[in-house]
DNA sequence: GTTTGCACTTGCAAAACGCAAGCAAACCTA
DNA sequence: TAGGTTTGCTTGCGTTTTGCAAGTGCAAAC
């Protein structure tokens, strides 16, 4: 186990995902509920593969993220979200709620969140109980 | 300007904060209202002096946060969030909100948080007005 | 006017990152 | 069933970031 800084909440909680690549593994779970490590390769910010592999360990080891036998190739492998990872949804709202208010963000999204801010609480709601049936 | 790595918003946060100290920063912020360099030094996780430096630069450089001049002393510096760092504020609760349920945090952290959960709106919407007014 | 405090800077070793290439097991194709 | 392709990684290696310790310059205190 990686040594923590402090026992602050905020600390414990970048200890485990605070860099620059975790929560967007964590986001395209969120969007795409199950990827291959392939998929995550071909997300728009370009991750290296060794770092892919690093971090993916690293949320399976913490228990955000868990591995899966892909249903169709024993070759493939599914990752998708456990229940703590899923929890992280609120959080990830709110970034991008943040987000949004900040920066230039796509017009897709920026309606997705328009959607999100009409009912917050109902959509975590239904997208944690989405992804929990996935 | 550090190049974005894409046009989503959860990354372009990422490109900002998305390290293991600028949260942290960030927090102590939203505690004390105000603080100089040393106090964030003082903080528990302790930050190694030329990391902090960097740090508070690049925040300062983002907008995030704001150096004032010390009312008392010319050799004192204070810092303060802006309004965007004042809108992290439901970022940082829903953070908190997720290591208590996952992490073994201190009890006096428990408590206050038993009081957010209570009303969640009320309290980011009180603390973050008192952000703007000190 | 010398010491102390404060906000940094500098030097350097260690760790993390990022790119490219390699690799084994599964799979697909003829 | 042989040979190439896909998939999920691992390895090497140069570059960048981190972290520790020591140093610097200015302001205030004594």
């Amino acid at each position: 186990m990686k040594s923590q800084r402090s026992d602050c909440p905020v600390s414990q909680s970048l200890d485990i995902w605070g860099d620059k690549w975790s929560l967007l593994i964590i986001r395209d779970l969120m969007t795409a509920k199950q990827c291959t490590y392939g998929d995550f390769l071909k997300a728009p910010e370009g991750i290296a593969t060794n770092i892919l592999a690093a971090r993916l360990f690293q949320l399976e080891e913490n228990g955000l993220i868990e591995k899966l036998d892909h249903p169709e190739s024993k070759a493939k492998v599914l990752y998708k979200l456990t229940p703590k990872g899923i929890d992280l949804l609120p959080v990830m709202v709110e970034i991008n709620l943040w987000a949004e208010k900040y920066f230039n963000i796509p017009a897709d999204r920026k309606a997705q969140l328009k959607e999100v801010k009409k009912d917050k609480e109902g959509f975590i709601k239904a997208g944690m109980k989405e992804l929990r049936r996935s």
